[in-house]
DNA sequence: CAGTGGTCTAGACCACATT
DNA sequence: ATGTGGTCTAGACCACTGT
């Protein structure tokens, strides 16, 4: 399947502003010299536009070209289907992760329970703790159907998973519906996680769709109070 | 300035979504019928289905109708630029608001220090306290810029400020950019609100744009651990 | 005023899902 | 095989921005 046009225009231009060819302030060309320098209809350049306008990248507006937003705008550590790796990497902390146990759980009340909807077959139990500057500051439990996951290497476990299951298994990732609460940390959170004074941790849930729509994966990250942060960009609702 | 049929059609689809007329895992009617019943043409369906899409209320796919998505996954108390007011009618929780305080500022260093940049002019400075079942979970700290919004009376404080910033001032709210953090509570938190057992808060920090760009608001909003949530969709980035 | 983006139309081809 | 949505094109009119 061959990448679209717009998408190719929209990644060129992500890219131009992200590594700061274009400052923050400045104007991108008009559409129709955007046409003209493509080849391409109007139409196709409006595509790419909305989808840098929908990832934070521009401000468009009647009558005058499109803006290129603060960078700060538009780095949001969490607010997209993110993983650690990814998160990781912007945020320049060097940290590793550490596999502390990799199972196969069969009871499906269990199952029930975990995923809070009923799931066929077996599933894989994954709990990494993640270190930054030798502390252990973050908790990770992740849930794989085995129907759609049935093998997961341990090795593949301290790299990203994500990056398995999208380039070795093939599996198209939709969306990702998450929670964030604060709770107050359990004696598991006391024993794998350097808690410090704290006693309270914040809790990520997150359920995982395929394109297919079906439920493949349910991870509940914990994190140390001081090492959270969440940035979003919230657009007037219609 | 008319309202676009797009925007229209996406509204009326929005709210049958949201009624419940269209029960969840149901389809949609397929492009060509919504352009006969409308008498539009496709590009003009595929913007309101693409506005639905981008919201959360369908999924769509090749070769197949859209398809309505669980409610659960549409209802974000936070992650659209939400009032207080529209959260709490959401939640069905009764909830109060008290008027703490309402002051303008005019030392332009301390005006600095809260929006993180410099701005022009007094701020309005609204402190207000979230009151649910007779405790008080939530500190609302808003701060308006003069330039924008002159006056700002106090009755209009006590229902929906949003409300009158845009049906009475007229403004157009563009998006704002949203921090979440968890921090030690301070002597002031410990004063306004019932912490009960809790030490700490989970802190809300935003900047409001408008639509010609311009910061005009930020707000500091400190909620009790246990009152706190927030639900996000992530789709997967380009 | 000219230029720009916002909306809308009509028609075309393709890839994929369903049957 | 048919129908569906995904992409692309070409042309049109309007509302607003900037000068």
């Amino acid at each position: 399947m061959k990448e679209s046009k717009y998408v190719t225009i929209y990644k060129e231009w992500k890219e131009k502003i992200e590594s700061g060819q274009i400052a923050e302030g400045e104007r991108l060309p008009t559409e129709s010299s955007l046409m003209e320098s493509y080849q391409v209809s109007r139409d196709t350049v409006r595509k790419s536009l909305n989808l840098l306008e929908q990832n934070g990248y521009i401000q468009r507006g009647r009558g005058r070209a499109s803006l290129v937003m603060p960078k700060q705008r538009y780095t949001f550590p969490l607010s997209e289907i993110a993983s650690f790796q990814e998160v990781n990497k912007l945020s320049n902390a060097h940290a590793e992760t550490e596999v502390v146990n990799l199972d196969i759980l069969q009871d499906s009340h269990k199952i029930k329970k975990i995923f809070q909807q009923s799931v066929n077959g077996e599933v894989y139990e994954l709990i990494r703790v993640r270190r930054m500057k030798d502390e252990a500051v973050i908790l990770d439990k992740d849930y794989f159907v085995r129907d759609v996951v049935p093998r997961l290497p341990l090795n593949e476990c301290k790299v990203s998973v994500y990056r398995y299951l999208e380039e070795e298994l093939g599996l198209q990732i939709s969306y990702a519906v998450k929670e964030i609460t604060v709770q107050k940390a359990n004696a598991e959170d006391y024993e794998l996680l350097d808690m410090g004074d704290y006693n309270m941790v914040v809790v990520v849930k997150s359920h995982t769709y395929l394109e297919n729509n079906t439920l493949f994966q349910c991870t509940e990250s914990r994190h140390r109070p001081d090492k959270f942060r969440f940035v979003d960009l919230a657009k007037r609702k219609l």
